[in-house]
RNA sequence: GGCCCGGUGGUCAAGAGGUUAAGACACCGCCCUUUCACGGCGGUAACACGAGUUCAAUUCUCGUCCGGGUCACCA
């Protein structure tokens, strides 16, 4: 045995199992050609960010651009500083509100799917243990004994020296040339250590990679001994990245652009073990407006950073997913318009078109999104979205949904399932107030006139209304009624002759529907009046009608 | 500061060595219309700056500026 196996026993003389091992437990997958495999790979935190979503979604887009490409979810779980209480439940349950599930990984709590797993890092321990004890073996890699105090001097005296790198390399790397005695003698006296990585890298040699959304990037080569596991025998990021994209096979890393930087480590550290370096696409970061300038959406200051913004605030997942998609291919807009009913999953997405820069976060976009969503909707679907939503956020407008269906059907029906639909209602917190006259218990009645129009008149007008009135009337002959109470008190049916000679009268039609539109739903603007009055029926009308009249007196 | 990435209207963006520099959102106006919405038509508004290459640069090159990322036993 050599000084370096000699190490790697004294280090790991638990761990029996070897890489060649893992390559039989964790075989090539045996795809058709050409498919791909990619995964979300999120930490813990306690909820889903707005970049995770759109991350999984351009990942299981990707992956879904082959035959039998495969998206799986892996949870990032090394850190326990950061870890929350089930944050893994709070993950697939966002992802799950907007429709992304895995075809493997984590599935739920404690449970999981596929023939690759553990698909949660800290139950992967072992397999990394002894990819780290081959590789001390192999002499690329070695114990650290430095603790958090001399790492500190350490980056100090570079700071005094000016060196243009910093960090644990060359000759500032105290332990990477220590002699077996020494190791020996530090782990028998039980000193704490990481395991570092023994790059081979030089500052002068620069490497080159292609990112399929950034393009050819080139950078200099990784030269850092960075740990790679910390003092608990826990992986850090970038050795996990490697063990685990190898070993479940991922043929393409997509993730957010913050890593772009860390790609010659992960490079080199795919090389040390003896992988076949992935595919990267690296993702650029949504972005918030901020006093005039732009900053990634923090969890902290931006509500909408979190996915359950959205589903608080009611947006149906597809508005959201839509949205997504139009940032992600800018064709995605003329896609659609070209095909109107298609699901979005037939939508030919293109890695490559994804842009190279963040985009700003933009509401009002998404709203428009959404209200298209909304609008090629049957009414039986909008009420259905709109009730399972109400049960969770609106129990008052729950109650008065499922109250009496059919209404509540009747109203979302208004315009519904025409070539040029409605477009009002961007998100479900919105309906309530857009339904709120059709329910005495959410209306309040409000009477006030528009400034051109006397209180006599809208009284003598409502008066006549009301003797002529019936809800059963169809859509014409109720409009013709109302145009028949113009002349006699001194408006006109005619908008054009209204319009030519506005002296001649007191108002025209519009100002008359105005008037009965506001008696019966104190708004000045509605859909459909007609709709409405059929919706509310004979007794109710008349008895808002009624209302008015006296009030007017 | 070192290293990366980026910079076309307010926003998202297409684009190409020669274009009247697309389109969408937002905004404004007009039309349609019983209101609103929808729809239609139109409008305001952009190639960060400076050199160089070229007959020609917003497009290619370099520099400057600005924005973002990253330099942990965090991911």
């Amino acid at each position: 045995m050599n000084d370096n196996e000699k190490l790697a026993e004294l280090l790991f003389p638990n761990i029996t199992k070897t890489p060649e091992d893992y390559e039989n437990i964790y075989p090539e997958r045996g795809l058709s050609e050409g498919a791909r495999v990619s995964r979300f790979a999120p930490s813990p935190t306690g909820f889903l960010h707005l970049g995770g979503l759109f991350a999984s979604m351009i990942s299981q887009l990707t992956t879904k651009a082959t035959d039998d490409g495969v998206f799986f979810l892996r949870i990032e779980d090394t850190d326990k500083k950061r870890e929350i209480d089930d944050g893994v439940s709070a993950i697939i349950k966002g992802l799950d509100e907007f429709g992304i599930v895995p075809d493997e990984g984590v599935m739920g709590f404690e449970k999981e799917s596929g023939a690759y797993g553990p698909y949660q890092q800290s139950k992967r321990k072992d397999v990394y243990q002894a990819i780290a004890k081959n590789l001390v073996k192999q002499g690329m890699a070695y114990p650290c004994f430095c603790s958090e105090e001399e790492l500190n001097e350490i980056r100090a005296e570079q700071e005094k020296a000016g060196t243009d790198i910093q960090g644990y390399f060359g000759e500032w790397a105290r332990c990477r040339n220590l002699t077996f005695d020494e190791q020996k003698a530090k782990i028998e006296a039980g000193c704490p250590y990481t395991l570092r990585l023994r790059s081979m890298g030089s500052a002068d040699n620069r490497i080159k990679f292609e990112d399929m959304i950034k393009g050819k990037i080139e950078m200099p080569e990784n030269i850092q001994d960075v740990v790679l596991l910390k003092t608990d025998g826990i992986p850090t990021y970038h050795f996990a990245h490697a063990v685990d994209d190898h070993f479940m096979r991922t043929t393409h890393v997509v993730r957010g652009d913050e890593w772009i930087s860390s790609v010659p480590l992960h490079i080199q550290l795919f090389k040390a073990c003896g992988y076949r370096v992935p595919k990267y696409a690296h993702i650029s970061p949504i972005m918030k407006e901020d006093n005039g300038g732009k900053r990634k959406l923090s969890k902290r200051k931006d509500p909408e950073a979190s996915v359950s913004f959205y589903t608080e605030s009611g947006y149906p997942k597809e508005s959201v997913i839509e949205y997504l998609l139009t940032i992600a291919n800018s064709n995605f807009e003329d896609w659609r318009k070209a095909n109107k009913d298609a699901p979005q999953s037939a939508f030919p997405f293109n890695l490559k078109k994804m842009s190279s820069s963040g985009a700003l976060f933009d509401l009002n976009k998404l709203n428009d999104v959404s209200k298209n969503v909304i609008s090629v909707m049957t009414a039986e679907q909008v009420y259905d979205k709109a009730v399972k939503w109400a049960q969770a956020f609106d129990e008052e407008l729950y109650k008065l949904l499922t109250a009496d269906e059919a209404k509540a059907k009747g109203i979302f029906a208004i315009d519904r399932g025409t070539a040029k639909p409605r477009k009002d209602i961007a998100k479900w917190d919105e309906i309530k107030d857009y339904v709120s006259f059709f329910y005495n218990e959410l209306y309040t009645p409000c009477y006030e006139l528009p400034e051109n129009i006397a209180k006599e008149d809208a009284k003598e007008i409502l008066e006549a209304y009301l003797n002529v009135f019936d809800a059963n009337d169809d859509k014409d002959t109720w409009f013709e009624k109302i145009k028949a109470l113009c002349e006699p008190l001194g408006f006109t049916p005619n908008v054009k002759e209204y319009k030519k000679n506005p002296e001649a009268f007191k108002g025209h039609v519009g100002d008359v529907s105005t008037i009965i539109r506001l008696a019966i739903t104190s708004r000045k603007n509605t859909p459909d009046l007609h709709s409405i009055i059929a919706l509310l029926g004979n007794e109710e009308v008349k008895s808002r009608i009624e209302k008015a009249i006296n009030e007017y007196k």
